[in-house]
DNA sequence: CATATGTCCTGAGAGC
DNA sequence: TGCTCTCAGGACATAT
């Protein structure tokens, strides 16, 4: 599923082939399976050909597409939905295929494929891209502990579910949620409002660091084999993962306790009660 | 307003 | 072996 890391190697997977290029042709191609949202419909993006991309940026989990006409394409891959410049997975769940002119005689291809469709693509004018971006929080990538502390600040939720809010910090998820309030020792269920401010600090600089290392790595496949990079091939951080998925086996910082698991908000979050505080 | 829950979907893996 | 069932979680709509 892919959260910052994933959405940052995708960005840097496909750069070379369409940043900076003039778009030829962009394409939704027919799919029996349940249709990706496409905003505000497939016809607006006839606009965009024949535009250059000036610019690609990732914004929390979305990639953006700045094209030279005022207008972004934003990509939303949600659980399942992959930027790719190889071949895909599969050819069934193929959704989107945009061809850019790299030289006289040459054409690359950029792909969307989404096995389970719940991605959203977007075309968005200046208006709306700024409103997207006031919605969201600080990205979790680079966020300083005064963001992070101005955020928190805003909630009495646990810590835990209050850092997938993308209204808050934008860019986590799921897996690296547990992964930073690992690394940085604070307990999942600590609410938002009670953390002092050296707790605070320690989720920055954790938010910082798992997320960057995971970045190295390309981020997480994991056992679905679903994420994927922009070659198709295997991300590298799931052999790294501190707590994710990792239920029964000891922690690897204390290497006493045995990592838990529990469910909040719907969602699992994995942790150590040794180490955890 | 602040939070929680329901919803979409596919395919891997569990369990019988 | 082969079937059915549960579960995974992005963002948003709806409920409390």
């Amino acid at each position: 599923m892919p959260e910052l890391p994933e959405v940052e190697t995708m960005l840097r997977g496909i750069r070379t082939a369409c940043e900076g290029h003039i778009l030829q042709s962009l394409q939704f191609l027919p799919c029996t399976r349940k249709p990706i949202t496409i905003n505000p419909d497939r016809n607006a993006f006839a606009r965009l050909s024949g535009h250059q991309l000036d610019r690609l940026e990732r914004l929390g989990k979305r990639l953006l597409m700045h094209f030279d006409c005022d207008l972004t394409m934003i990509v939303e891959p949600r659980m399942t939905g992959l930027m790719l410049v190889a071949d895909p997975p599969t050819t069934e769940h193929l959704r989107i295929q945009m061809k850019f002119r790299t030289s006289q005689a040459d054409c690359t291809t950029v792909l969307f494929w989404d096995r389970r469709g719940l991605g959203t693509v977007s075309l968005l004018v200046p208006a709306e891209l700024q409103a997207l971006r006031d919605r969201l929080g600080p990205d979790a990538l680079t966020i300083t502990t005064d963001s992070l502390r101005a955020a928190l600040r805003k909630t009495r939720r646990a810590v835990k579910p209050a850092l997938l809010d993308q209204q808050l910090v934008a860019g986590v998820g799921n897996l690296y949620a547990s992964e930073i309030l690992h690394l940085a020792g604070i307990s999942p269920r600590r609410r938002c409002h009670r953390l002092l401010r050296r707790e605070v600090v320690q989720v920055a600089d954790a938010t910082r660091e798992i997320l960057s290392i995971a970045v190295r790595y390309e981020g997480s496949t994991l056992n679905d084999g679903t994420y994927r990079n922009a070659l198709n091939q295997d991300g590298g951080y799931q052999n790294h993962h501190r707590v994710y998925n990792r239920e029964g086996q000891l922690c690897p910082t204390c290497q006493q306790t045995v990592i838990k698991r529990i469910v909040q908000t719907q969602r699992s979050t994995f942790f150590c009660p040794g180490c955890q505080h």
